[in-house]
DNA sequence: CTTGACATGTAAATCGTTACATGATTTG
DNA sequence: CAAATCATGTAACGATTTACATGTCAAG
């Protein structure tokens, strides 16, 4: 149910529109808490139902700007101390390194080496996204102090996934040297605890 | 769509029940890919409608042990290799970050700090679970070395937390300095932008 | 006057969580 | 025989994704 607080903080910033927003979390958000344009509208409008949010001005074409409401930030406050984040993490690229076993290490290996190339690139282009903030110093302004403490979690979070990987592809080397004739193709023939 | 398939890369290790399997989400699988008891049923009967997995025995209770058969592991072999990892975390951790600027800088470090120590407190149970793998040396096979693998990433991760958290806490330190007054408490009054 | 950007919404399907419901078997 | 464990399922609700549907305005 975090969607909901995500558009609480945005409109800290100032009034917005449902097309507004949803830029934001295509460009800035996207990485963090991705949202579809659906989800995004009727979001707004059970957040408007509510009472944290309201339309402060109407435009052209139907455009309707939300603003925040006391309740919407006092609601937003409550979120951020009290609540606790949820911890666990899905991740899919974790899950399949459970089970690489049942391809050939070969391809393990060419798995783990592609998540890393993956993070690789990933941080590149966290890199270029960090020079640019960097460079317009903005005097410790909150919003570029926090928005800088994400980025940093990002940077750190590729660089120790690639270092990752590489390493993990070095262990499987290890299984290689060891099973080089036992390495089941992808024919699909039988299991590997027999 | 991967429960599916965290069901079937279980089913790798031999056949087993619901029951069976609802344990080991609980117990191995509950860091990387959670899931209920509903949610496993659904999936059991679903998959097995679809062919990737057959009762192989029944017991007691009504109980049915599931087997993978050999289009479930051709599944499961095509999944590894040919379709990428969604790579998009949902962070609610890293989405408060963003938003810390409408609590007091005190609030901020406090939930900076709190996160640190959630990193610290699941680094310690995996080292915790690494001593004890690490002792039964189980001559790389490859369950273990996967296994391995996976938990590394664990410890890499919950240390770079742990240590990004505490970066992050000082950062905001150096805006204390500048703002002492200008601290908003959580009476939930006027926005910051005006 | 057509294209592209602006702008909002609904519908259907899938996935996930919480809670409910039921019953069989083993063990002390 | 009572309690714990084994064992499977369903219902309701909320979150998410994809696709559909509609219409306005500005610029070339």
């Amino acid at each position: 149910m975090s969607l909901r607080h995500a558009v609480l903080g945005l409109l800290t910033e100032g009034p917005a529109s449902g097309y507004d927003l949803l830029k934001v979390f295509e460009a800035s958000l996207a990485n963090v808490w991705p949202a579809t344009q659906s989800q995004l509208y009727g979001e707004l409008g059970r957040l408007a139902d509510a009472g944290l949010i309201e339309v402060v001005a109407e435009g052209p074409r139907g455009r309707k700007e939300y603003g925040l409401t006391e309740a919407g930030l006092a609601e937003l406050r409550r979120w951020l101390i009290e609540v606790e984040p949820e911890s666990f993490r899905r991740t899919d690229m974790l899950l399949r390194v459970f089970f690489l076993g049942v391809v050939s290490p070969e391809q393990a290996q060419a798995y783990l080496r592609e998540q890393g190339a993956v993070a690789a690139r990933g941080r590149e282009s966290l890199e270029e996204i960090r020079s640019t903030v960097d460079k317009g110093d903005l005097e410790n302004a909150p919003l570029a102090v926090y928005g800088r403490i994400a980025l940093e979690w990002g940077l750190r979070f590729t660089a120790m996934q690639q270092e990752w990987a590489e390493w993990a592809a070095r262990q499987v080397d290890r299984i290689g040297e060891r099973h080089t004739a036992a390495a089941p193709g992808t024919d699909g023939s039988g299991q590997s605890r027999p």
